[in-house]
DNA sequence: GTAAACACTATTGTCGACAAATTTGTTTCA
DNA sequence: TGAAACAAATTTGTCGACAATAGTGTTTAC
């Protein structure tokens, strides 16, 4: 039965509740989809490793029911693979795939940067840069690569939000959540840190100077740069 | 059913099976997923219609644990929108979403043509260049609007195929699956079929050529032209 | 001694019953 | 008459029991 819901009822009877219950035992599943996620993300749990649903019922105390919900919104996110009657592992990073997700990432964070730009008022970016001519060059050269990487996520957050496309965010999120873990891995590599910065710097000049297209352009260009070094090292990596 | 003889057994003890029971009754979910999926798409069910578990459970013939994984897994893709304790309804399309789809369309289709092209020889585009310089000039004067659409299917589906890079597939399909009811709708604006078609056909000559650079800035261009099309008659289409 | 056949355990898949919440319908009181 | 209070019915959420399947160890036949 196709019934259309038409939002204009007469008059609210009974006043729905302003939010739908939050905190409600409903979505126990997300936090469990959210802990595996991170767990997955930061290799805590390293690929190959099988998820056993007893297990981690038991860990967080969830009927069964739900820990087989949480993997299933996994296995569509392609964070884990299952297969029928045998369980889910933890998904493997093919080299090919890395490409791929780099391939996509390089356009993905183009148009982030570009809908920043054209959507901040320039001067907005002033922090940021006086942050990646400043603090951020003492990073690279003296390797405290935690505040690096750290750096690096306010900046793709800030644009994030100033990119204001849900739909944007979602996707760049799904590409992050994969390849987090090879950040820590790259920015090692001989030269790639400031090589980086540099690249940063670039895009970050062209917006707080408003020129969107350069941003997107210098951008993409930036993550090329990271492919580039990573198929130059892939036999270091993977 | 399909079931392994035994008997064919060579010599393996514990063979892994060749395949993972791939029409097992285990992915009867997925069916109604794919069945819903297309019924949102095509609108039989249109926007803001509810979905109640019972009626699917009765109509598929399945339990409702199904129906409930099936719906948890659109849900995840964004075509319905479930509510605690009060169901699923159907996603609505708000403008500023469309807008939103098309920018992030525009990069991701701009990927795909440049992908295809550099994956393949510049001969492999011939029939399509043909195909849009001949009968799809036609479809398009005669308002035939079936086939018109058919043609640009067959050219994604090529492309994405030649691309070969499954998140950009997947990602670009998440995108389809939401806007496809929007084509026909745009592809009867004044002017828009004929202009589409102008686009298609300065995408596929740099295809043809083996430009991929200018396939992708073309394509891209294409996209923009669309979304322009979309903004400018928006009040006559949502 | 090797390999097939068998039995056993562990793990995943399926399902229906029950509980909680929401919506709908009816009654009651000013 | 109209709005609140109550009752009934519908719908979603939770959970544990049972079935089916794959993996493991043991026995048996040659």
């Amino acid at each position: 039965m196709i019934q259309t819901t038409d939002s204009a009822k007469p008059k609210a009877r009974r006043q729905a509740p302003a939010q739908p219950p939050l905190a409600s035992p409903a979505n126990r599943m997300q936090e469990i989809v959210d802990v595996l996620r991170d767990r997955i993300a930061s290799q805590q749990v390293p690929p190959g490793s099988k998820l056993l649903e007893q297990d981690l019922a038991e860990e967080f105390n969830a009927p069964r029911t739900a820990v087989r919900e949480a993997l299933a919104a996994l296995e569509q996110r392609g964070l884990i693979q299952r297969i029928p009657n045998r369980g889910a592992v933890v998904m493997r990073l093919e080299m090919a795939q890395v490409f791929h997700l780099y391939d996509t990432r390089e356009v993905l964070e183009g148009l982030c940067s570009r809908l920043a730009t054209e959507n901040s008022r320039a001067e907005s970016w002033q922090d940021l840069v006086e942050m990646f001519h400043g603090p951020m060059v003492g990073y690279a050269e003296n390797a405290d690569f935690d505040a690096f990487i750290a750096g690096y996520e306010l900046f793709r957050r800030r644009s994030q939000t100033a990119a204001a496309n849900p739909i944007l965010t979602q996707m760049l999120d799904s590409i992050y959540e994969k390849t987090q873990v090879l950040i820590r891995r790259i920015i090692i590599l001989p030269g790639r840190a400031k090589a980086g910065l540099q690249e940063h710097q670039a895009v970050l000049e062209a917006m707080r100077q408003g020129d969107a297209a350069a941003a997107e352009r210098l951008r993409r260009s930036n993550m090329r740069s990271a492919k580039d070094c990573l198929m130059r090292y892939q036999k270091y990596l993977l």
